[in-house]
DNA sequence: AAGAGTACTTAACCTAGATTAAGAAATTAT
DNA sequence: ATAATTTCTTAATCTAGGTTAAGTACTCTT
């Protein structure tokens, strides 16, 4: 398991001083599968970083169609970056899909760290263009691959998620129907 | 005009002397259109703000098929993230559409900017949140509109850029070939 | 002003993936 | 264990958007 200082450790250099007052202003909580931790509508006061277990955001479109932006999980952070930082209700869902250890840091405190630990800047300016170079790789791949090419990389890039989640999970990451997403792994599976 | 200081007065507040520091590690250089700043296989070293004119960004697929990642207007900033911050060669040409002013910074700089000006950290820190929702955003909407509420998004979204660039580039945006966008576009004009 | 390239349109035909519907398999709850 | 629910599969039919191809209208050069 890594643990969230291991995670920092792997950008910037704290003190011990500085990890525990980090720890200090966190919570570490355990979920169970299927635990909602946010809602659409709701303002996300927090970030996640998961411990263990698996998490998932994703938006319900016309109150029918679910797309998954993300999944997250052992040693991912997760949240909804357009509530978070604007403060207007977002429209993202998070999930818990395994049970799960997950590590809490609410608004509040971690403009605090800002202002006590501004190494801690750089982390999260870090962390925010890593995922951003991620979802413009998706987005380009949204654009020019097939979704077998597609679920071909999800499976590299993820390849200890394929066993554990629900596939109609996959199939919404990649773009395309559960049927449709059936259709195309009987196809795979007869090459 | 937006000047790069005022973009980033925005987010954080820089003495006079700062300022100046900023601004002499940057270079402010004319280009022409159809100029290339960046092409792919090359190591980005550069992160690009735009005063004046349009820039984008794409990759080629296949060696045949363009897909524009982003276009920079006035006050907007633009690069190859993913080459930029891993060094290796990346994937996006920069292409300057219109006669344009940009200002360069180099990565070298960038990172002795970052050592002076520890408020730079969250300026760039808030930049790459805010770009990731924008293009967590613009995912969602391709994996869960029609091309033609696409357009519509894009025309609200940059309403200046619709007379000022070729049309296949935007078709090119929103993920569908011109062909396809002239059909649409007529179909709209009927309504 | 003529020519060359580039951008746009139109139309016929095609296909990846969606939709609908029904049944089978696997989980979960009681 | 058994019922209830959720997930997965299969198959027929449909459609948004792609492909190919040809013609038209712009821009740039020179």
């Amino acid at each position: 398991m890594q643990s969230i200082l291991e995670n920092i450790a792997k950008h910037v250099t704290l003190t011990p001083e500085e990890q525990e007052l980090f720890l200090s202003k966190t919570e570490t909580k355990q979920f169970k599968a299927k635990t909602i931790l946010l809602s659409a509508g709701e303002v996300a006061t927090c970030t996640y970083f998961v411990n263990s277990g698996i998490l998932r955001s994703f938006n319900i479109n016309d109150n029918i169609i679910e797309h998954v932006l993300h999944f997250a999980c052992e040693g991912w952070w997760i949240g909804d970056m357009y509530s978070y930082i604007s403060g207007k209700p977002g429209n993202l869902f998070i999930e818990v899909l395994e049970d799960s250890e997950v590590v809490i840091i609410t608004k509040e405190n971690q403009q605090q760290l800002y202002q006590e630990i501004p190494k801690l800047e750089r982390f999260f300016r870090i962390l925010a263009e890593n995922s951003l170079v991620a979802h413009q790789e998706r987005l380009m791949d949204n654009l020019s691959l097939t979704a077998e090419e597609r679920f071909e990389k999800f499976c590299s890039k993820y390849p200890s998620l394929i066993q554990k989640i629900p596939q109609k999970h996959i199939a919404s990451y990649i773009g395309v129907t559960p049927e449709f997403f059936s259709k195309m792994k009987a196809r795979l599976l007869k090459k």
